[in-house]
DNA sequence: CTTGACAATGGACAAGTGTTCACCTAAACA
DNA sequence: TGTTTAGGTGAACACTTGTCCATTGTCAAG
């Protein structure tokens, strides 16, 4: 074969547009019901006039690892969700997830002014029990750098921000330089707050400016 | 109607020992394979000779309340978690959120022993874009102790377990002693695979028996 | 003692369900 | 032009699985 030729490699993102489509309606399905589809609640979803139909996007589906399954047992499924943050979302009638958009760069504005090409992913989180208010503006930041080492945030991690005024020891998510860090919020009676660097490295200290603190750091999030 | 008599309420707190136990078993085998069991493997789980004895009992959990299922139709169960008060449950309409149990100490068993009074809380996450796998069978595993502070996993943090098995290099929740800890798995090939704990003071090195290795680490979750 | 709830056996049946074989169409490709 | 790949039809087959019948035994309550 030609080598130089674009190999059509069988990841999950060369799923064809009809592939996708019983794949989404799969997962859809056991969204909403809690249980997998059979076979013919396939077919009769997309009105194939042979199960057989289902059959050959099945085995396309596990040929490119999208999914698994239990050969001859009934409505056993396994999704295999790669990586990738584009990741087709669950269909529109589950919006109720809550869905955080991944701040790569922020560093041009404030949060209300960030523009979708901002995103660099989404990350669908809700953590109530965490003490979330999930319905404020929340958003992600991935971090960069090692200013929060010493609070055990590193490089890579990703904080779940919420808007709103800091208190004396917040980490906030701030605007120094035209970039958003996060620092540490100071704040001591009688005194000017300032932000800090938790890095021993860097004993940064910070003067808070109007609209400098975005917002309040709640959660850190790492991928193992 | 006497007032003395224990009147017989049918909710699900009146669960027999028997009855409780084949709804935990349900309820497991769902998170760990992300589909419903089949009665027959209901049966063989219990060792009934016969596939009534499952019947008897799924109709009473269904009397109860306990259980849903379609009738005719395989695998197709539904469980009604009662609402317990200390946990906001999510409205109707957004079932679709993901409700990983947060176990604090499954030091007695492993998973599929694990007591409904394992749970210290429920963590609603979905992390998509992290590259979850089956929602279904994830769990949540609070961290205690230091063992794995190399690996920037702190004491009190939650980390995110999938079951299934493990490669080298991934942080496995493992079986030690009848504790669950977090260890990082080590298998090199033609070597018998090991576990070892990610903590210079701590150079431990632990063999992998059968059933050790309960689910891999996916990410960790940190309240701030 | 009788009644009823609970637990389980054993076997049989039918519907649910995955699987396969043979065959077809259209577009893409070299 | 033949070949491959995606997508599909139709029918038959066999395993999986839920369901139901008749029966047995235990145990606590009335």
């Amino acid at each position: 074969m030609d080598k130089c030729s674009p190999k059509q490699v069988n990841t999950m993102k060369d799923l064809t547009t009809r592939q996708k489509e019983i794949l989404t309606f799969i997962e859809h399905h056991e969204w909403r019901n809690g249980y997998w589809p059979s076979i013919r609640e396939i077919q009769e979803k997309f009105g194939f006039r042979s199960t057989n139909a289902v059959m050959g996007h099945l085995r396309a589906l596990e040929k490119k690892e999208a999914i698994e399954r239990i050969p001859g047992q009934a409505r056993t499924f396994r999704i295999n969700r790669p990586d990738s943050p584009e990741i087709p979302s669950m269909p529109d009638d589950a919006t109720e997830v809550v869905d955080i958009p991944v701040m790569g760069d922020i560093a041009a504005g404030y949060p209300d002014r960030v523009e979708p090409a901002g995103e660099i992913g989404r990350l669908q989180v809700d953590i109530q029990s965490a003490g979330f208010s999930s319905r404020r503006r929340t958003f992600a930041l991935q971090v960069r750098g090692e200013s929060m080492v010493d609070a055990e945030i590193y490089d890579g991690d990703m904080v779940i921000i919420e808007p709103r005024d800091a208190h004396d020891g917040d980490i906030v998510a701030a605007l120094i330089d035209g970039e958003t860090t996060l620092k540490r919020y100071i704040k001591k009676p009688g005194e000017h707050p300032y932000l800090k660097a938790e890095n021993k490295f860097y004993p940064e200290l910070y003067p808070v400016t109007e609209l400098c603190v975005q917002g309040v750091a709640k959660a850190v999030v790492r991928n193992l």
